[in-house]
DNA sequence: GTCTATATATAGATAGAC
DNA sequence: GTCTATCTATATATAGAC
């Protein structure tokens, strides 16, 4: 029997050390360091390294699947889709910053079956994204702009923002809801 | 004597795979199999892997500053500017796409030296870019929404079209710098 | 649940022949 | 300029004592 509690202190361990230098450049005695114990210690409540890195972007994918779903089946227009959408990613990044880090950087890393997995999902998630910018040009609701382009600065600044927003400090959550819906949506709309 | 052309071979082959896995798990024979020799044989021309890692990322963190730094000094106003610095980051985008994978990725595997002078580099590009955006606002020719935000969401764009441009195959380069300045600067203007 | 000891594999890098 | 052979360090992971 595995003591949860402890798995999950060594997952958000690791997942801090997986943001400092990536996954491949941290060691088991790393983090059991982090830990305070040896290496072989840290086994006794996980099964390898990779179990590890699996847990923490499986989860996370499936948290943006899980969103991703629930607004692309309500009925609002577009706009209110994207503005749920950058509500979901800033409620994730507030969440966990630290593990959105392997999902961004080290997802190349999964085994074969979770890689699979992973990818699929992250597929589906940019198909409903781009699907909601598309209707919403169509609708009129959205600027003819090149969608491929709306859609790439659009995600790839809320895929980022793991990395800037733990770094400001005087930025309230529905401020910063409200101000990137602004910044991201004002261009297109 | 070293030969600086086959260096090059070995830097851009390096590129790539730093790009597909990250710095640390890409191993000297991974490198030496991708061009075709033994790992020993890799070490006539470089120096350690080390000396590939910052080669990339230093250069290209040079290419930056100094676009960066003509801009600033430039006699225009700030959209202009801001516009200059898409073209910038476009062009550079366009000549080595795989390397900036390196730089936003691995830089924290740089050795003190470098790390600092890249640092420094990175701070230095960062404060030119607000200071900009600053301007640009007290002089009433961007609008005043939450600088911070503007200037991340923007950089966070800018900074990843390297995973982006090399998959989109019917965007021309001019294109491609005329739509990203609508889209990004038309939410601020 | 943690330890010491260790098995096994593989990393970066060098020596010296061709 | 490339090779084979090899050094030395360190990686993940396991066995078994406490």
């Amino acid at each position: 029997m595995k003591s949860e509690s402890r798995k999950e202190e060594i997952i958000r361990a690791a997942s801090i050390l997986f943001k400092e230098k990536g996954y491949s450049a941290v060691t088991m005695r790393d983090l059991a360091k982090a830990m305070g114990i040896k290496a072989a210690s840290l086994y006794n409540h996980i099964d390898s390294k990779q179990e590890i890195l699996s847990t923490i972007i499986i989860e996370l994918a499936e948290e943006f699947t899980t969103g991703m779903n629930q607004i692309v089946n309500s009925k609002v227009d577009a706009i209110k889709k994207l503005e749920n959408i950058i509500d979901l990613h800033i409620d994730v990044t507030l969440r966990n910053s630290d593990g959105l880090a392997s999902l961004n950087n080290d997802w190349m890393h999964l085994e074969e079956k979770n890689l699979q997995y992973f990818e699929k999902m992250r597929q589906e998630y940019e198909e409903n994204f781009r699907a909601i910018v598309k209707n919403g040009v169509d609708r009129e609701e959205i600027k003819p702009f090149n969608i491929e382009i709306m859609v790439f600065s659009t995600l790839s600044t809320l895929r980022t923002l793991y990395l800037w927003y733990p770094k400001q400090k005087n930025i309230d959550a529905e401020i910063l809801k409200h101000d990137m819906i602004s910044v991201l949506l004002k261009g297109m709309v």
